[in-house]
DNA sequence: TCCTACAATGGACTTTGTCCAAGTCAAGGG
DNA sequence: CCCTTGACTTGGACAAAGTCCATTGTAGGA
C-alpha cells in the first residue's frame, strides 16, 4: 500500500493528509469506484476533505498513471486503482456491475496499418457489454 | 435520407418537423456530434425546437438501433449515425478528433469463455486512443 | 524554527442531462 | 375535410458531475 505513497514521494509529491486518505481508498478497494464515492469513502476518515481536492488528486493520480480512469457508465467517471496490469472491462447493461477481464490477444494488434491514418497509435479501451447472470435470469 | 425516415415511419414513429429535423442533421454529417451539436444544427432549421425534444429524440433513435452512443469523450455522448456497420474509434489525445476505424478481427471473439463470468456478452466498444498526425507533429 | 511554494478549501459556476405539467399537432375515423 | 385523441413538444426547473478561483493552510527545506 504504502508502494504507492513512496512512488509518489520519489516523484516529487508532497504528501499531505488528504493526498495519503484518497490514495488509501483507492488502495483498499479494489473496485471501481466514482469519484463522489471516493469522496464519501476520504470523508469518513477525514471530514474536512473537500470535493475539489478529491477531483485533484484523482486528476493527479490519472497523470501520473497510477490509477486508470474508465467511463463505461455515462454517468460518472471510474477509478480503476489496477493501473498497472492492462485489462479490460465487462459491463452489465442491466445492474451496471464491472468486472475486469482479460483478452486472448492484445486488441492494439488488432488495428491494421491501412486503418491508423497516419494516428500514433498509443492505447485502447475495450468494453464488453452484456447481461450478469443475475440479470439475464430476471429478464 | 428519407431512408431512415421511411424506417422509422413504418414502425409506427409519427413524422413531426422535429424528429425529421434531428433525423436530417445526423444523416447529412457523417461525423460524431454531442447531443448539443445536434441541437444547435436542429436550431438552425427549426428555431424553436427544445433541448428536451433533442434528447428524447435522439434517445429513441438509439433504443430503435439506428443511431449509436458512443462515450469516447469524457464530457458528453457522442451520436454516431452509422449504425450498422459494425466499427470503432480512433479518438486524438490531443484534439479529440475521431475517426471511425475497422478491426481486422472481431474483438467480441477476443473474450475466451473463462473470461465471462456467466455474463451473455452482447456487444463491445473498442476505442483506440492516440495522437493525430498534427498533434504528434506539435508534442 | 521560519519561509515559501505548493496544496486544500468551499462556494460559485458550468456542462450535461432529466423531469414534468401544460399545450400542440399528426394521422386515422367519420 | 374536419374532429378527436393520444402521442409529441415545450420550456423551465431541477439534478448530477465536474471545474475554477481567491483565500487560507501547511509540508518540507534552509
Amino acid at each position: 500500500m504504502s508502494d504507492l505513497l513512496e512512488r509518489l514521494r520519489t516523484r516529487g509529491w508532497r504528501i499531505t493528509a488528504q493526498r495519503r486518505v484518497v490514495a488509501e481508498v483507492l488502495d483498499g478497494e479494489h473496485v471501481h469506484l466514482t469519484a463522489d464515492e471516493v469522496h464519501a469513502r476520504a470523508v469518513e476518515r477525514l471530514p474536512e476533505i473537500s470535493r475539489a481536492t478529491v477531483y485533484n488528486t484523482l486528476g493527479e493520480l490519472v497523470q501520473l498513471g497510477e490509477v486508470l480512469e474508465v467511463s463505461t457508465d455515462r454517468r460518472a467517471k471510474r477509478y480503476d486503482p489496477n493501473a498497472h496490469r492492462p485489462h479490460h472491462h465487462l459491463v452489465c447493461a442491466g445492474c451496471g456491475a464491472i468486472r475486469d477481464v482479460h483478452t486472448a490477444d492484445d486488441p492494439l494488434g488488432s488495428l491494421p496499418e491501412g486503418e491508423r491514418f497516419g494516428f500514433t497509435v498509443l492505447d485502447v479501451e475495450v468494453t464488453f457489454r452484456g447481461l450478469c447472470p443475475r440479470c439475464a435470469a430476471a429478464a
